[in-house]
DNA sequence: TTGTAGGCGTTATCAT
DNA sequence: ATGATAACGCCTACAA
């Protein structure tokens, strides 16, 4: 069995308070009494249990995150910036996965909750209103990563999606490229996926082109889904000159439907993605896209949570609908050029 | 603040005990009793405080893992196994990134400890012996994927990397190649990556084929690292017919290399790939692969973690060297074809 | 400086 | 069937 802090204290000769002491530097030790506890930890190979700890101290150093699926670079990206932040503050990431299925995401807040976690992020692409009425009701502080929903009273973190779907919309019309089709995803309370498409609304209008319906396209953040949309209209004939996908996997997607028809890409139809995972720069023709700090992203969660605590020694929680919006770029690679003749 | 068990017992008017009973469905309460408990927990809006729970009850329905990086792809898919089957007994995720680094692996294997999960899915690409010696002295279970050294004494869930790596190497060589390249992981003490070594060694032996050492590259998972190595073949203006890359990331760096230098795949030079991620199937070619079945390899391992604690009330924990060897296969794609003439 | 003792929220063992 | 009460391992006033 492991030792436990009386373990200590009987070998070291001294009281379990002042083990505990020396363990928590706190308070002040004599240096020979301090040798002795050392000592005897050491010996023992004792590990303070962290589950007491945690029971007394009523806290926790544990960020729980809560995601769709795995093995997605999107949201392994933004991981490795909570990651790499959690690590820097010493923290613990407890890791569940929605499956994009909102009784899974309460059942894990509920979780969360029990455990008195410290914080906790939330990754998912659709908000059922039952999740935003539990995220907004949770007693822990909350996070929600590159979305935004009307009622969500929660601090936010992404890129201006406006903004960045307007620059890349007005690249292409800068390329001349005046038949612009969309892929977004499915037509939801999305917050990001609205304010894409009022970018490329915009930039559209300001050029004064007008939106063809039958080129903006609605399907999930899969490649096969776009694949099989892209085939759709070069089997009608109807082919855009460019085409923005709202990710990189979907991005691919039309691709590969281009390049499997003997299209050529950048020469026949440009290509643009959203993200910029991995997977664009790997591919070819390599995307271009435009490039979200997933990383940051990420951290700056972390640091969020973080500051959520600090400051109340009461224990009490900010609780404010404060958004970090971070920078994003447009990256030009193979897979855009200019608008065929 | 939120409701304790005491809580409960209060408003229902009942102890503590009774309270504990309905909750745990233990001992038999009558259905008075129950009710009320049921309504005042309803009512107080009451969840048991696992921390609590864990603390007297020695055990925890938590699963560590240790992962190199996130956002991997590899990885992601043995990640999703390990999500799915925790999510079906119950089990809880705890997860840290390593970032390859063996102080880090240590130290996240102390932490699981202190906190007395249930049991530890570690993966990583090199194993340093102080990694080793540190798992072998694990005082929970304990469950290495995909990888085997010599000395480290737990169970491992892999595939047959011998027989992977023979096949799709005889499987080029019934293509008509005789001149074929292996790009490997660097030579540390990587148990797979040998293992892998001596398929292909064999295949070509039994075919009458020696090595060319020149065709044997070393380097990292990472696609910069075969688009370089590529590179230098193909300046050296000494090439192979065919490549084997022991991950899909490597395969797709040569590729790249060998595009962006005018060359067809797989009309001048077969490439293929181990794995089987999604960027195999996405990529153009498509990569003839070995597939692993990432997910069941990750569901394995939970299950034996499982079963590494049942049987003993005692608390005991089965620790042998057990090894399961999950089944691949090879999958044609468009980027293997015969050897040119 | 050090020790005593009272929790933290539950479970589990006795009695009753 | 139900209720005290002793753990679980640790922290922290409060005393000494």
């Amino acid at each position: 069995m492991k030792a436990t802090i009386k373990d200590v204290a009987d070998l070291s000769g001294l009281s379990i308070a002042t083990v505990s002491r020396v363990i928590n530097g706190a308070s002040v030790v004599s240096e020979k009494s301090k040798k002795k506890v050392l000592d005897a930890i050491k010996a023992l190979d004792f590990k303070p249990n962290q589950v007491a700890r945690n029971l007394v101290m009523h806290k926790n150093t544990t960020i729980g995150i809560i995601i769709p699926a795995m093995g997605n670079q999107f949201y392994g990206g933004i991981l490795n910036g909570i990651e790499e932040a959690c690590e820097n503050h010493g923290y613990d990431i407890m890791l569940c996965r929605s499956g994009g299925d909102s009784s899974n995401e309460i059942r894990h807040l509920e979780m969360f909750e029990e455990r008195k976690l410290s914080g906790v992020i939330v990754m998912a692409q659709r908000l059922k209103p039952e999740t935003v009425s539990k995220i907004n009701s949770m007693e822990i502080p909350i996070i929600m990563m590159n979305r935004s929903t009307s009622g969500l009273k929660c601090p936010t973190v992404s890129i201006d999606n406006f903004r960045a779907a307007y620059e890349i919309t007005n690249y292409l019309i800068r390329k001349g490229h005046k038949k612009i089709a969309l892929f977004r995803n499915s037509m939801d309370i999305d917050a990001c996926g609205v304010e894409q498409y009022s970018g490329f609304e915009r930039a559209l209008a300001e050029n004064g082109i007008s939106i063809e319906r039958g080129w903006v396209k609605y399907g999930e953040f899969k490649p096969e889904n776009s694949y099989a949309l892209m085939n759709e209209l070069i089997e009608k004939n109807h082919l855009p000159t460019a085409v923005i996908a709202t990710s990189d996997v979907m991005a691919v997607g039309v691709c590969n439907a281009l390049i499997d028809r003997g299209f050529r890409i950048p020469e026949d139809i440009s290509v643009v993605g959203f993200n910029d995972i991995q997977l664009a720069g790997l591919y070819r023709p390599s995307l271009t896209v435009i490039h979200q700090p997933l990383k940051s992203m990420g951290g700056e969660a972390v640091n969020m949570i973080i500051s959520m605590h600090k400051g109340d020694g009461s224990g009490e929680i900010i609780k404010d609908g404060r958004t970090v919006i971070l920078s994003h770029s447009l990256i030009e690679r193979q897979s855009s050029g200019n608008a065929p003749e």
